[in-house]
DNA sequence: CTCCTATCCTGCGAGC
DNA sequence: TGCTCGCAGGATAGGA
């Protein structure tokens, strides 16, 4: 079975790499046939009458917005926000799962399916030449130019939350998830709970720095595994095993090998940080 | 305005 | 073996 995105927890990484996968099946002349919905909605109600005018379109490309799938077409994009456990895969005859919710069926014969288990995710339209409510209060692209210290500095002024949760709003920055955060946080040595306002501009340039590093490295690490992905090993998991903080809670650490990793809900999200390492 | 809580949803693993 | 419970986390509405 042909998987794009099996993995679990998707943030921009896995989002990035979802995208590649998606437009390494698109050829000169790649169409949509049709939108067949298995139910009404995810979250939000399927726009139905606008998936119908997705019928005939010849898709051009596939973009990424912060967690944000585009399927640019010569009729209006399609959006799609993977949630947390959303997938996108080509389906063959009797490979359908329970939880699969669209097919998108191709001129070539291909099926793509929508797959998503809790349903946290969303699927739109775009029409052409627009812009979509869901792009209205994004931050910068963590990866561009736009996303720096300047920019974070900035937005943190009066910020009394606790650091890990600003940089996970993605009005601030989009993209960094619950994962990327603590691994972040971690490699900038600053504690997950310091407020926000109270950044100093070298903790800002550390910080900004390694975002864009863990994000980087993550999406080339799948870069590696997408020919697998595309050879139909499936899930492949969450590039994993690279995590330096997250899920270590109680084991060593590994920059200072002094401390143990601890664990602590920061609204309400799973975070991990090093007592030593990020005073 | 900022901050934080609850909510959506299913699968899974721990504990009994 | 089977049950319950808590947890997983992206985004956002709404309350404090």
């Amino acid at each position: 079975m042909f998987f794009i995105g099996g993995m679990t927890m998707p943030e921009l990484p896995e989002v990035e790499i979802v995208r590649q996968g998606l437009e390494s099946l698109l050829t000169d002349n790649t169409k949509i046939l049709k939108i067949e919905c298995l139910r009404a909605n995810l979250r939000e109600e399927f726009p139905l009458k606008d998936f119908k005018k997705l019928c005939g379109a010849k898709i051009i490309k596939i973009e990424r917005r912060a967690k944000y799938l585009i399927f640019v077409t010569d009729k209006g994009s399609l959006l799609s926000h993977l949630g947390m456990t959303g997938t996108w895969r080509i389906v063959l005859k009797d490979q359908e799962l329970k939880h699969d919710h669209v097919y998108i069926h191709l001129n070539d014969g291909r099926r793509l399916a929508y797959r998503d288990p809790r349903r946290f995710g969303y699927l739109g339209f775009i029409p052409l030449n627009k812009s979509h409510v869901k792009f209205a209060s994004l931050g910068p692209e963590p990866l561009s130019e736009d996303f720096n210290e300047i920019q974070l500095l900035k937005a943190l002024i009066n910020k009394k939350a606790a650091i890990k949760s600003l940089i996970m709003d993605q009005r601030i920055v989009v993209g960094v998830g619950n994962i990327y955060a603590s691994e972040a946080l971690f490699a900038a040595k600053i504690n997950p709970f310091q407020s926000g306002q109270d950044l100093e501009k070298k903790a800002a340039i550390k910080l900004v720095k390694e975002i864009k590093k863990v994000l980087k490295k993550s999406i080339d690490k799948g870069g590696s595994t997408i020919s697998d992905f595309a050879s139909a090993k499936g899930d492949k998991g969450y590039f994993q095993n690279s995590f330096k903080v997250y899920g270590r809670q109680g084991e060593l650490c590994m920059l200072c090998s002094k401390n143990l990793i601890k664990k602590a809900l920061i609204l309400g999200r799973s975070s991990f940080w090093c007592p030593g390492c990020q005073k």
